[in-house]
DNA sequence: CCAGATGATTTAGG
DNA sequence: CCTAAATCATCTGG
């Protein structure tokens, strides 16, 4: 008798710990003679209760097919649709409609934009590819390395698909299942379709849970992959580096490419526009902080555009060979910026005066040219006094932004007519 | 490991 | 929006 609350308590499960009330109910029950008689019922109803484990499947449809046929249970069932009512209804209204997971929203996007909750087919590939090109592109030489970081990424997708499956599987499964044994129970206690659906609503949310777990994972496989590869290889490629340079070094007396020619570096370089302009951002306040750090590629990219743009006047026998690019000279020229010895190139851009078509062009040369002159030592010397080199638009001031009026600066040389020599492009 | 290089990002100004 | 400038985050070579 005494071990009943022991029995109550233990094992399975079973026991009454969900209905507290209940059984406190049973045992307030009032005292008296009968009192004894009702502690054996209620032993026995426990007893049951705490045997229905050992039932057999077939004992056990039997006593609920018994139970259905019960004359009393139509108003039993009644009773407990009753109090069910009233006490559901406490708990539906905590219920609340879950908003969208705005983490889990975030990694459904990455893991679409990687490609690796997209389309299975086809798929993984152009989405590798597009993540590359996204990640920093690259150009044509490197498709090879990428092949490794695409095998990776199908690797991980396939790995998270199964995953996936087999969750929603699961899920799938245990819902049914559920579903069934609420189907089932609803006919020997209420139970409302609105509940079955919370029960499954309440499961999928915690398979969710499970989901976004891998979810997350395999976030961090595609990025913890893409840093390795991808971003790792944030360099662009060299020749992408040599078109901007020749750009860069071509335009020095205006590096500010137009939309239309940032998104033809882009092309030709396969990176994006945002990427070119990044570049030349970089590479403009880079080069203006330390000028003489970058004569040298200044040398390399103005001989090779010179020589390239063969045509003009300036034979190359001196420009073609950058040779030394060690002129202190230039470079100190150069740094002194004292902002007095720029756009002397006008004499040169007298040309180009008339004709905004050709002026592009001719600036362009007239840029790398003065490089090459620069540079090459013998010249400068005699061109140093006429003051053709030297970064036209870089003033002690700064930057390449305000040079364009030359007539604040001393240039006693030209008239302001031929003023706008550098709006090429 | 460090210093330098380099692409990206942030901040502030126009 | 674009830019300059500062700064961050990584990679790289010594």
């Amino acid at each position: 008798m005494d071990d009943q609350p022991r029995l109550m308590h233990s094992s399975h499960g079973v026991g009454m710990a969900g209905h507290p009330g209940l059984a406190q109910h049973m045992q307030d029950g009032t005292g008296g003679a009968d009192d004894e008689g009702r502690k054996q019922d209620i032993g026995n109803i426990l007893q049951q209760i705490m045997t229905i484990t050992d039932q057999s499947l077939d004992e056990a449809q039997a006593r609920k097919h018994a139970l259905n046929c019960h004359r009393m249970k139509p108003a039993l069932f009644n009773v407990l649709c009753e109090i069910k009512e009233k006490t559901v209804l406490s708990i539906r209204g905590a219920q609340e409609e879950e908003p969208p997971d705005a983490q889990l929203m975030r990694l459904d996007n990455m893991l679409l934009a990687e490609g690796v909750s997209g389309p299975e087919k086809g798929g993984g590939s152009a989405a590798a590819a597009a993540a590359a090109a996204a990640a920093g592109g690259v150009g044509s030489d490197n498709s090879a390395e990428h092949s490794d970081y695409r095998a990776k990424l199908s690797q991980i997708r396939q790995i998270y698909h199964t995953e996936l499956e087999k969750y929603e599987q699961a899920c799938n499964e245990f819902t049914t299942h559920v579903m069934n044994l609420l189907r089932e129970q609803s006919r020997t206690r209420p139970i409302s379709p609105k509940e079955i659906e919370r029960m499954v609503s309440i499961i999928h949310r915690k398979f969710s849970s499970i989901q976004m777990q891998l979810k997350q994972s395999t976030c961090e496989a595609v990025m913890i992959l893409r840093s390795r590869f991808l971003d790792a290889r944030r360099n662009f490629n060299k020749q992408a580096t040599e078109i901007l340079n020749e750009y860069f070094y071509s335009h020095l007396s205006n590096p500010y490419p137009s939309e239309e020619a940032k998104e033809e570096l882009a092309k030709k370089c396969s990176i994006t526009v945002s990427q070119v302009s990044n570049w030349f951002g970089n590479k403009r306040i880079r080069y203006k902080k330390n000028i003489g750090k970058f004569q040298e590629e200044a040398n390399m990219y103005a001989a090779r555009t010179a020589a390239n743009a063969t045509s003009v006047s300036t034979h190359g026998s001196q420009a073609n060979s950058p040779s030394t690019p060690n002129s202190a000279g230039s470079a100190g020229s150069f740094n002194m910026n004292s902002g007095d010895l720029f756009m002397s190139v006008q004499s040169l851009n007298g040309d180009s005066y008339q004709g905004a078509q050709v002026g592009a062009n001719v600036q362009s040369q007239v840029d790398t040219l003065r490089h090459v002159i620069s540079q090459t030592g013998g010249y400068s010397e005699s061109l140093a006094a006429s003051q053709i080199y030297s970064p036209q638009g870089i003033n002690a001031n700064g930057g390449w932004q305000d040079a364009p009026t030359p007539s604040s600066v001393t240039s006693p040389t030209e008239g302001p007519g031929s003023v706008h020599s550098d709006t090429s492009n």
